[in-house]
DNA sequence: TTGACAACATACTCAGTAGTATGTTCATCA
DNA sequence: TGATGAACATACTACTGAGTATGTTGTCAA
C-alpha cells in the first residue's frame, strides 16, 4: 500500500467535497441541504460522500472545523504582536474580516453550526464533536478578548459590559458573511476598503480612538 | 353568521398559533420545524394549523408579517420627530432594539425569512408574497436611512459607504435576537441598559458624537 | 497476472413530514 | 329543534432524504 502516492489524491477529493458542502450549506442551510445536493454539485453521487464521511453531521462538522482552522491560522501570526493593543487589535480584526470575505461559505457554516448548537440541535453522539469545536471557537474568541481588555486598560477602548461588547464586535466583524458578495471587476484593494470600513465601525463601536490607524 | 361574536375567538386561536410557530421557527429553523412540532407545542394536532393556514409557507409568511408589523408600529410614532437627526435616530434605534428583545421569536423568523429569500428559496407562488414582505422591510429600512443621511449632513454621523454603514448598523441593532436571553430577576431597567449599550455601539460605529444622548 | 483494496456508482430501505380526506363536536340561528 | 358550519381531531397518502448494501472499475504490489 503506497500511501505516499495515493493519499494526496484522496485528500484532494475530500477537500473538493468540503468546499462543495460548505457552498451548499451556505446556500440552503443545514437541514435543507441533502447529501444528494452536495454530490450533484460535484457531478457525483452519494457513494462518494459516504465513502469519505460517515454521516451528514460529520461532514458538516468537518466543514466547521476547516473554517475555524482558516481563521486561527490567519490570526495566529499577529496575536502576540508586541506594543499597544490598538494596532494589534486592528490587524487581527482586519485579518478576521478578510477571512470572512475570502472563505465565506466555510464561515457561514461555522455560523450555522453555532446557531444549531445554541438551539440544542444535533444528536448526543454528535454533541461531543460539537463541544470540541465550540471550545475551539471560544479559544479563538479569547484571542480578541485579551486584546480588548488590554485596550480598555490603555484607554483606547471604552465599554461597560465586556460580554456585550464582545458580542457586538464579533457581530460586526462577522457580518460580511451575510451581506458581502463580489462585484464584477473588483480588485483586492476594493475588498480591503470594504474590510477597513467594517473594522472602523467596530472600532468606533468600542469607542476606539481614531489615532494610530494601520 | 354572527361574525362579531365568533371571530375574536378564532383570532385568538390564530394568534396563539402564530406565537407558537414563531417560537418553533426560532428554535429549529424553518426546514426543521414540522407542522406537527407547532401543533404539539400547543397541545393540538395538524388539523388546527391547517384549518387556519393553507400551508407551512403561508404560516411562516404570517409570522414574518406579524414581526414586521410590530417593528413598524413601534417606530412609527418617532419617525417624524422634529429637530436634529441624532436624538431622533437614538429614539428610533432604542425602540428597535427593545423590539428585538421583546419579540425575539418573531424577529428571528423575519431574519430567517430574509435569509431564505436571499438564497432564493420558496416556490414561485410563495415568492410573490415574500416580495411584498421584503418590500415592507425595505420601507422600514428607509426610515432609518433617511435619518442617517440627515445625520451625515448635520455632521453627527461620518461614514464612507451608505450601504455598508446601513448594513453594519442594522446588524448591530438586530444582534440581540441572537445573543440576548432573559436573566432571572431581570427588570425592565436592566433590559434598557442592555439596549442602550447596543445603541451606543451602533452610534459609535457611525462615528456619532456622544453629545446629546437621550 | 492476479488478488486486494481504494474510490467510487447503483439500488435499495425506512423514517419523517407536508398535505388531504374524512370524521366529530358544539355553538348558533332559522 | 333540527340544520348548519366553524373549529378542530383522526387517519391516510405521497414523497423526500439519510443511511446501507452491494455492485463496478482502476491501480498497485507481489
Amino acid at each position: 500500500m503506497s500511501l505516499g502516492v495515493r493519499e494526496p489524491v484522496a485528500d484532494s477529493s475530500r477537500a473538493d467535497i468540503l468546499r462543495a458542502a460548505a457552498t451548499c450549506f451556505m446556500e440552503r442551510g443545514y437541514a435543507s441541504t441533502s447529501i444528494d445536493d452536495v454530490a450533484r454539485s460535484l457531478g457525483a453521487t452519494k457513494g462518494r460522500i459516504y465513502h469519505h464521511f460517515p454521516s451528514k453531521a460529520d461532514l458538516f462538522a468537518e466543514v466547521f472545523r476547516a473554517g475555524m482552522d482558516m481563521n486561527y491560522q490567519a490570526v495566529e501570526p499577529y496575536r502576540h504582536l508586541p506594543g499597544p493593543a490598538l494596532p494589534r487589535w486592528r490587524k487581527m480584526a482586519m485579518v478576521h474580516v478578510l477571512q470572512m470575505i475570502d472563505t465565506k461559505p466555510f464561515q457561514r457554516a461555522v455560523w450555522i453550526g453555532v446557531e444549531m448548537h445554541l438551539r440544542g440541535a444535533t444528536t448526543p453522539a454528535q454533541r461531543e464533536v460539537f463541544n470540541e469545536l465550540l471550545e475551539y471557537r471560544s479559544t479563538y474568541g479569547r484571542l480578541f478578548r485579551e486584546t480588548l481588555l488590554q485596550g480598555r486598560e490603555e484607554g483606547v477602548f471604552r465599554f461597560d459590559d465586556m460580554s456585550i461588547a464582545n458580542q457586538l464586535m464579533f457581530m460586526t466583524l462577522n457580518s460580511p458573511i451575510f451581506w458581502y458578495s463580489p462585484r464584477v471587476g473588483e480588485t483586492r484593494s476594493d475588498i480591503e476598503t470594504i474590510a477597513r470600513q467594517v473594522v472602523d465601525f467596530a472600532q468606533g463601536g468600542l469607542r476606539g480612538t481614531q489615532e494610530n490607524p494601520i
